[in-house]
RNA sequence: GGGCGGGUAGCUCAGUUGGGAGAGCACCGGCCUUACAAGCCGGGGGUCACAGGUUCAAGCCCUGUUCCGCCUACCA
């Protein structure tokens, strides 16, 4: 066996590199298809192929891939199932702008050549993000890629889209939509993000129409005026109770418009009288719609002013408003002009401000749709965590509006749709038909609009396992098992996901979804480009190894609170990767190989260890079934470090160290074990360095991800170490306090004398002895009960025991009897509270019996410290 | 306007059936003890935002106040 000696520290970069070539070479991400092991699934939220590798992907993909390698521990047949979406509008986007630096745009190159060009940059580039998951160690079965626009989703898409239209869940029609004047296109309402700004409300007067006097509206978009078509009041309100069938002067355009009334107008805001664009805003449509009013469209797809808008066709929208509201001023109209703060919608891909235009387009009727997609959750078979977020799922499902899913832009999934030029019939179908079904003109063309992306996203969960084949791993692996995702996609992927696996495979995708928090830095603020304040994951990565980084992002995802990153918190946990390497290297120091290792002598510390092992087992694979990543990675931490380090490996080399073959043999094989199964636990935090380490131990013989996780029964549960090594700590403690406060330093050893409480417990402290002397730095060791108090001697006290420190010549008294009031001080404020609950009638009557032999027992164990402190006390204050 | 989350040690945060206030970092003191100075040993430090209420018992449950963050909304 080739067990090398590590390095003194760990170095990170090669070494990553290293094994992640080995896992993909020897296949150890692939999924099977077929298998008597329990699947376990999860699909990737497929990332932008525009995109490269954020702190946001970093933490949603090192939580999926801590799952996926601690279920496959777990023997489970999994599967992460890995891809890109292709991002319409903003992977468009980017090619449009290399159009535009060699002086050309999409129209002159045609729309054939531009997909031609997409798909070259798609080849070119699309893959550094998944380069970048590489990097992070995603244990994802790149065996099966998938990317939305490949032909297999492409079909599902298809089918997906003529399936609903046939059920009559697409329809195409005249709405009002949000419009993006610089993607030219539409976007769907969650697409639009509104932000506050500081803006105007302009009082306009509109003259009555054959009467004197006029009507005054209040509005923030006065460039809108031109296609009023009426202004509207509520028939409630008494100012306006005299107006019936009036009409009013549209200014500028001299156009007489109704005045209607209409209860969504409120009384309360401006003057109660509300102007009607029914082909500029949402709400107005609606009224118009039930008004019967005319339509007006007087802002172009470019955010121009059109022919309609009479002498300020041309002008941009914003321009307009300006001049529109110099004449309205000139011509005494305007009437007053008020601060006001209004949320107004901007483009989420490119933060142009939208203008809502009336346009054709194709939607999806998503009330029936998301009345299961709501219940599927409401009834448990999907279960969110945090649950926190149903409410947010619920408001939204419960309120959700028909999805415009039409996209005037060139890159995406195009709409099957063929309109006949001759007479008009719609054709919807997964091919191109040759013929008009109605007239049987073979002048056909199809829709030139593609669908949105989300469209494809929404079938990820069964596009990406071959829908609509009948495919052994959607048998084996559809509904997945969970969905990890940051809350900022809920609505736009989780939510529609949940509505199409629903409507097309009859079930739900997914059994868990856990949402998780928000990366941001270390003062909680969103990291944003802009703000200058973003940490780079592969620079992270580069200066601080993965393993750490990775294990810092798992150990600050508590459920439901924001993840504040520093580098400084990074660094904190490199340090801890460096010493499970150093734990690793001190035992890989002191292993021997021998063919006549006799086994089975262990220790107290040995069996400490091991009982604690499995107990630590248990408490992280709990932790990680629930989700709680934070716990896990906690519980790990505070094990390896503290316990194992800190405490056995430091006993165990008394026996690796000692003489006795039995004892030295029995604490090599604990002293790997121990290790080995300290890094099966962490190898699902962090992969790397915990392969790396495994290597040296086995000899290369096989990785750790085909290990399996540890278990308590692959250890041995001694309650009684557990018990005997809280006493022998407490000796250790207790001499290791005096010593610090005493500033003692460890090249002076110290003599003791132990007065313990009973024979057994002097029994436990006399096998352990060397313990005491190695780990409190102690020469010299008397045990007697009830041995009086030396002279020049600090005393700790510890169960019904103490530990005299002899300290000749080297006590300060003064500082001895404040470090012993000081103590007693603390007890007393303890037993006041305890003595005070058990002084209470309602807590003796009611707290449970258990609770009040606690609070008593409690009292008991610090009455009886307090009286030896005070004893002790009472040595010093003679002198 | 509605909803959600949060205010716990100097900083960042944990605290899952209500019953001992914790961690990491920072700070102070002592150590180059041959796995690790990226380390070891010891220590100080908190009216758990504020005010009420429920309870024998509240960081935790309820109500109100206040501050911060986010999501959402068709009051122009």
């Amino acid at each position: 066996m080739d067990r090398e000696i590590l390095a003194k520290g760990y170095e990170p970069g090669d070494i990553e590199r290293k094994w992640y070539k080995y896992w993909v070479d020897n296949n150890l991400f692939q999924a099977k298809g077929h298998s008597d092991a329990e699947p376990f699934c999860i699909v990737i939220p497929p990332p932008n192929v525009t995109g490269t590798l954020h702190m946001g992907h970093a933490l949603n993909n090192t939580l999926q891939d801590i799952l996926c390698r601690y279920k496959k521990m777990k023997g489970f047949n999994v599967l992460w199932q890995p891809g890109t979406d292709h991002a319409g509008i903003a992977t468009q986007n980017v090619v449009e702008k290399s159009l535009a630096s060699q002086g050309t745009d999409r129209h002159a190159v045609g729309r054939e050549k531009f997909e031609e060009l997409v798909w070259e940059w798609r080849e070119k580039y699309g893959g550094i993000i998944i380069n970048q998951l590489k990097r992070l160690g995603c244990s994802c079965d790149w065996s099966r890629e998938r990317f939305t626009m490949d032909k297999g989703l492409s079909r599902a898409v298809k089918e997906v889209f003529v399936r609903l239209y046939e059920e009559g869940l697409i329809y195409r029609g005249d709405y009002i939509i949000n419009w993006c004047p610089r993607c030219h296109t539409a976007l769907a309402d969650i697409e639009v993000e509104h932000e506050d700004m500081n803006s105007f409300l302009y009082y306009i007067r509109y003259p009555f129409v054959g009467r004197n006097g006029h009507l005054t509206v209040a509005t923030t978009r006065p460039e809108t005026l031109l296609g009023d078509t009426a202004v509207a009041v509520n028939p409630r309100d008494e100012r306006y109770g005299d107006i019936s069938g009036a009409s009013v002067l549209l200014p500028i355009m001299n156009r007489p418009i109704p005045v209607i009334f209409e209860d969504y107008v409120d009384t309360e805001f401006g003057t109660g009288a509300l102007k009607i664009t029914p082909a500029h805003d949402p709400n107005d449509f609606e009224i118009g719609n039930t008004h019967n009013l005319q339509r007006i469209k007087v802002i172009d797809e470019n955010g121009r002013m059109n022919s309609l808008a009479g002498p300020y066709q041309g002008m941009d929208r914003f321009e307009c408003r300006e001049k529109i509201l110099k004449d309205i001023e000139d011509a005494g109209l305007l009437e007053k002009v008020d601060p006001y703060q209004n949320a107004i919608g901007h483009c989420y891909r490119c933060k142009t401000m939208i203008e809502p235009l009336l346009s054709k387009q194709w939607f999806v009727r998503t009330a029936p749709l998301a009345k299961a997609a709501s219940d599927a959750v409401r009834e448990g078979k999907t279960r969110i965590t945090p649950a926190s977020w149903e409410g947010t799922y619920f408001d939204w499902m419960d309120n959700i509006r028909d999805w415009c899913v039409s996209r005037q832009i060139w890159w995406g999934h195009r709409i099957p749709a063929w309109y006949c030029n001759a007479c008009g019939e719609v054709h919807v179908a997964k091919e191109a038909p040759q013929r008009c079904r109605a007239c049987s003109s073979e002048d056909l063309v199809q829709e030139t609009d593609v669908l949105d992306t989300w469209f494809s996203s929404a079938l990820w969960p069964f596009s990406t396992l071959g829908w609509p084949g009948a495919t052994d791993e959607l048998k084996t692996f559809y509904p997945t098992s969970v969905l990890i995702t940051g809350f900022d996609i809920l609505f736009f992927w989780v939510a529609r996901m949940m509505m199409m696996g629903i409507h097309f495979m009859g079930d739900i995708p997914f059994k868990d979804v856990y949402i998780h928090a928000l990366v941001r830095d270390a003062e909680g603020k969103k990291m944003s480009k802009s703000k200058g304040n973003v940490i780079d994951p592969l620079v992270v990565m580069d200066e601080f190894g993965t393993d750490a980084f990775r294990f810092t992002l798992a150990a600050l995802a508590a459920q439901g609170r924001d993840v504040k990153l520093s580098e400084e918190r990074i660094e904190g946990y490199r340090h801890f990767v460096n010493k499970i390497w150093n734990a690793s290297r001190f035992a890989l120091m002191n292993l021997q190989d021998k063919a006549d290792i006799e086994t089975g002598n262990h220790t107290l510390a040995d069996r400490w260890i091991l009982t604690r092992l499995g107990q630590v087992s248990t408490e992280v694979a709990q932790a990680l079934d629930s989700f709680r990543f934070n716990e896990a990675a906690g519980i790990c931490y505070q094990f390896i470090w503290h316990e194992l380090c800190d405490w056995y490996l430091e006993m165990a080399k008394q026996g690796l160290y000692g003489d006795d073959k039995a004892i030295k043999d029995s604490t090599m094989e604990t002293v790997k074990t121990a290790i080995m199964g300290s890094l099966k636990l962490l190898h699902p935090f962090m992969p790397f360095v915990t392969e790396e380490i495994w290597h040296k131990f086995t000899g290369g013989a096989s990785s750790i991800m085909l290990a399996e996780f540890p278990k308590p029964s692959d250890f041995m549960y001694d309650k009684d170490a557990l018990k005997k090594m809280d006493l022998l700590m407490g000796v250790i403690n207790g001499v290791r306090n005096i010593r610090g406060e005493m500033n003692i330093p460890p090249s002076k050893s110290v003599s003791i004398l132990l007065d313990m409480a009973d024979g057994e417990q002097a029994d436990i402290i006399n096998d352990n002895i060397t313990h005491i002397k190695t780990l409190a730095k102690v020469d010299s060791i008397r045990i007697e009960s009830g041995a009086p108090k030396p002279e020049a001697s600090a005393t700790a006290v510890f169960g019904r025991n103490q530990v005299h420190v002899l300290l000749k010549g080297l006590l300060d008294f003064d500082e001895e009897r404040k470090r012993i009031g000081k103590e007693i001080q603390k007890i007393e404020k303890e037993i006041e509270a305890s003595e005070k609950k058990l002084s209470n009638h309602g807590f003796m009557d009611k707290a449970p019996a258990d609770v009040v032999e606690k609070v008593k027992q409690k009292v008991d164990e610090l009455s009886l410290k307090r009286e030896k402190l005070k004893h002790n006390l009472s040595f010093f204050e003679k002198i």
